[in-house]
DNA sequence: AAATGACACAACCGCCGATGA
DNA sequence: ATCATCGGCGGTTGTGTCATT
């Protein structure tokens, strides 16, 4: 977008404000300015720079638009898990849940709430502060998201690593995905009523596999004995700390479950443990966050980059092996054995 | 091919709190 | 203590694009 019938730019208009969408020169010359003196006084950025704009508009063009790590594309899977979550969690404070998606502004992300999100509500004819519609969010939406950005990152691995074994299209036993409903929105029996969706109207041939009813099970038969020593380690804490126990439990006033997305089950965080020892891939889940790849895998564990990067998928391609890994407490819980035990591997 | 509507998203607006004179 | 300015935030609007009729 770079030109506009709004925009005023005759030369009588040269002495006023310049609105509307920004062209590539103005662009240009923002940038060419803040690489020169830096961001900040943006007032004083816009009357020196020649710009013909106010300062506000100056800030919001390159914060939301120009700026280097700004994130472009449409979100991922992850991404849109992890809005869910956030805004159940902290409603529309959108530059707060901006801060945990790494490269996406909060103008970015209450774009997708209003037009995605809310639009489905509006066709549900459901509230989007229901209690009704957080459970549907919940029920459906999230662990569908999760299946899809589990598959996505799973098929990306296979494509690295060939021999990694995929138990695709049956409900496992040992499976420690949270709970993925065995139908679809649409097709589940209390909520049969509802019109399909279209919220993934753009994936639904990705989907398509899986509206049979079937899971994808994660029950990878990775060798844990390969998964490199501060992973081990880490699955054996959080075995430690939840006794081998796989249902739900309480620890020091956390609740512990093997259902990621079942939180409003309780007031207390929520955490992922891994499931047993032949079943390699902790997950674990934490709110606030920002999904990574293998790269940071071997970098985050201390506790501020946990918080960073909580609710992160870690990746580890190692020889046949991956984790995932995504924790759940909040940070102003940071005490308490189960952090304590949290910290002897970090 | 043209008209229409829906959609996505960039940009603007008003408000508010922080800060400094 | 007061006022002006600035930056940040959430809500809203405008516009280009695309799909449908």
């Amino acid at each position: 977008m770079s030109t506009s019938k709004r925009v005023s730019s005759s030369s009588e208009d040269d002495n006023e404000l310049r609105r509307g969408p920004w062209t590539l020169e103005e662009d240009n010359l923002l940038s060419q300015y803040i690489s020169n003196h830096g961001e900040g006084r943006w007032n004083l950025l816009a009357k020196r720079s020649g710009l013909k704009r106010t300062g506000k508009s100056c800030r919001l063009r390159w914060l939301n638009y120009l700026k280097p790590d700004v994130k472009r594309g449409n979100l991922t899977a992850e991404e849109q898990l992890l809005i869910l979550e956030l805004h159940s969690k902290w409603g529309n404070r959108w530059s707060k849940i901006a801060q945990h998606l790494p490269g996406r502004t909060d103008n970015e992300i209450k774009n997708y709430w209003r037009t995605r999100i809310q639009k489905q509500a509006r066709h549900l004819k459901i509230d989007t502060d229901s209690r009704e519609f957080q459970e549907l969010v919940r029920r459906f939406w999230m662990p569908r998201l999760l299946q899809k950005a589990k598959a996505t990152y799973s098929s990306a691995i296979s494509v690295q690593n060939q021999t990694i074994p995929m138990a695709l299209n049956g409900v496992s036993q040992h499976s420690n995905v949270g709970t993925i409903p065995s139908h679809p929105p649409w097709q589940e029996p209390c909520m049969n009523e509802a019109a399909p969706t279209n919220m993934d109207q753009n994936d639904q041939n990705s989907d398509s596999e899986h509206n049979n009813g079937s899971c994808i099970s994660f029950s990878e038969s990775a060798n844990i004995q390969k998964l490199p020593q501060h992973f081990r380690h880490a699955i054996n804490q959080f075995n430690a700390i939840s006794n081998n126990d796989f249902g739900t439990f309480t620890y020091d006033g956390y609740h512990v479950n093997n259902n990621a997305y079942e939180m409003d089950t309780f007031k207390t965080p929520t955490a992922r443990v891994v499931e047993d020892m032949q079943y390699p891939i902790g997950d674990c889940q934490m709110p606030g966050s920002s999904w990574v790849n293998n790269d940071f895998a071997c970098n985050v564990w201390n506790m501020d980059e946990l918080w960073q990067f909580s609710n992160t998928i870690l990746i580890n391609p190692d020889g046949d092996c991956f984790l995932y890994i995504c924790l759940v407490f909040p940070l102003e819980q940071e005490s308490g054995l189960f952090l304590q035990a949290l910290n002897n591997f970090i």
